[in-house]
DNA sequence: CATGTTTGTTAGTAAACCTTACGAACATAA
DNA sequence: TTATGTTCGTAAGGTTTACTAACAAACATG
């Protein structure tokens, strides 16, 4: 009895999965198609073609429908004609056809929106202040942020995104946020409904990885600690944000840290990683006249504590910092990364990188646009 | 203008894929027959449409076609049979007609390896003596323990899984194995060639998570700690394990634990995790003379401090402790689950375990096993 | 101006799943 | 015993999808 023998690529476990039919087969091919428009900028049928590995006339077929849905438009023939044969016509995604709505309720002051393109450029921003905001007033707070930005849009929106604080289930579902006093409010179910339009919740964090890989150039593994008021995280596996099997990945704030105590914790412990790392008890210690550089010096070894024995267990290469740059920026970041290469193998993480996000403040409402360009264009 | 409005489930980003053709769609549907087979038993065609929301000509189709290859067995008519109707053709996957080959070569002292039949049940076994084999010779005893096995199989054999220590990548390519002296062995490809039969070889501890996953009866999230001559571990996320950026992922050996020093390690630093519970170090304190249980109990504690982290992050529920059960069992597990509790957040991980394996010293050979079903019958 | 190249489309084919319909084989009730 | 209804498996035919083959259009080049 001969079998034949192919070589195995990457394995899954026995998993019942969902039947695939044909449709969602074009469904695929017809995201593959976006996708290498989005990434690969204007492009022939031809030139599609060959990127995707269908025939031309199957490109063909699929462009007409996203032309009709106006997610795609031509452009005219190719200027740069240096070639022999008939000019190509040129394809892009309808870049300035579409708009996103990103917004971030993970700051606690003020809730912040924007509008925002196709390729992430934030085309207009506003506010609402949100000090003392809880349970329905909040959530009443962020429909009006949402309301307001999807009525400024001068062309039609693709989706709202918004990146939440606390725990955020797959349906966009918020279990519980502290902050806000939310507990098991659907909150993307309720603004879908109000706003007519396609909403995606999810926790800001993972938003902020999202964000890091789709527009920060960050590889498809990583990690995305976000300082402010508490200390959370995303993480990103292949590409893939991480849930957990509670919903309640990245929550590393409240892990102790360490083996010689620590301040104590709102939450009951001693020395938690937020009680070593939040900004405001970083500002306080230097206030109170700790040396600043020793103050920082030690949050960042204290990171690098926290995050070695993840860093090593999943074999992250990049861990992305995002918070206040005058408190992450220098003595802490590269504190941290000491400290996580004197904790971990050389071998396996030679090539480990701890930097600061480029995104800035917008992290997160950039990352809301990941999730709604995800969800719109993306693969099934 | 109007957006239909559903809801959008899990997320993920926007990376080109592969295009799906038709055929690809029929063997995912394929394997969706054949796992449902798998997991529920002997079914009928009907039952099977009901069961995977294909329609009963579709399944007809898929089954005559496994039936020509001798995977699934037609069992006869039903006969509990107190329906009405025509009495169903009961189907089931040719269990007693294949064959496995489980390979696990993560010992010291030898090679196992064990014919297992497709429900995982071990027929045979047999050993090679492996002290002080290195690199070629090495090999050559796998391939030699993997031809006893095959010549002794009754059946057709599906496939060759080998559970390997050290690094190995997704082609099965071994990239740094020190105790066996192995630097890029491509052990997948060579004894698929010698043997022409399908190969699968991954590392020791994901096959081990990847038989805790599929005959251990946990959860598909998932983290096996295999502690015995060193210290590593197997993630599963979702059922699918994982690898990380340079296929390192789990080796958690060399992380340092705690800020209070520790021995010194083989590799240089102190206080790996591994000078803290490899079994080698138990057993040279105890048989110092220190006190068993406190032995036994600090381990558990460093165990403890070193997953909070990870346990956090990843928001897991369920940690498998594989190694000697006289060691594990008992007060090291019961710290390990203390300490984890004490150092995360009761709110996410209130329903953490702490278990040993209830596969023994045969989990990488029952793992090796899932992996090879995963390839022949698994999802694409 | 003839030739070759490239593009995009038309026409026809193969594969995969669906819907509809039917015979076979049974339980149940008149 | 017979009629009715149910369930199973299969046959026939239709729809969707992407493929191959072929072709006209439009260009560069010798």
């Amino acid at each position: 009895m001969t079998t034949e023998v192919d070589s195995f690529g990457p394995r899954r476990v026995l998993r019942p999965s969902a039947k695939v039919l044909p449709e969602q087969a074009r469904a695929h091919n017809r995201s593959l198609v976006l996708q290498t428009l989005y990434r690969s900028g204007p492009l022939s049928r031809a030139d599609l073609a060959r990127e995707t590995a269908l025939t031309r006339v199957t490109v063909g077929d699929l462009v007409a429908e996203l032309i009709g849905e106006e997610l795609a438009i031509e452009l005219g023939t190719r200027v740069d004609a240096s070639r022999p044969g008939k000019p190509a016509t040129l394809l892009d995604l309808n870049r300035d056809g579409h708009r996103i709505v990103g917004i971030d309720l993970g700051d606690t002051e003020v809730f912040r929106g924007a509008l925002i393109d196709l390729d992430g450029t934030i085309l207009e921003r506003r506010e609402i202040d949100a000090r003392g905001l809880v349970g329905g007033d909040a959530a009443a707070a962020a429909l009006a942020l949402a309301r307001e930005l999807t009525a400024i849009a001068d062309r039609p929106v693709l989706g709202v995104g918004i990146g939440s604080p606390g725990i955020v289930d797959l349906a966009g579902c918020v279990l519980t946020a502290p902050n806000r006093g939310w507990t098991d409010l659907p909150l993307q179910a309720r603004l879908q409904a109000e706003l007519g339009l396609p909403v995606i919740v999810a926790n800001d964090a993972n938003a902020a990885a999202l964000a890091e890989y789709g527009f920060g150039g960050a590889s498809a593994d990583l990690m995305l600690v976000m300082v402010g008021y508490g200390v959370g995280a995303g993480l990103l596996l292949d590409g893939t944000p991480l849930f957990g099997s509670r919903f309640a990945a990245g929550e590393i704030g409240h892990v102790v840290v360490g083996t010689d105590g620590g301040e104590a914790c709102a939450c009951g412990k001693q020395g938690c990683l937020e009680t070593w790392l939040a900004v405001p008890r970083l500002q306080a210690r230097i206030a109170a006249g700790e040396p600043r550089e020793a103050v920082l010096r030690q949050a960042g070894e204290r990171l690098g504590i926290a995050l070695a024995p993840i860093v090593g267990a999943l074999n992250l290469s990049e861990v992305v910092l995002s918070g206040p740059v005058e408190l992450l920026d220098g003595t802490l970041a590269e504190a941290t990364v000491d400290t996580l290469r004197q904790r971990t193998m050389e071998q396996f993480h030679g090539d480990l990188t701890v930097r600061l996000t480029s995104l800035g403040g917008d992290i997160v409402m950039r990352g809301a646009a990941v999730m709604v360009l995800s969800a719109r264009l993306g693969v099934s």
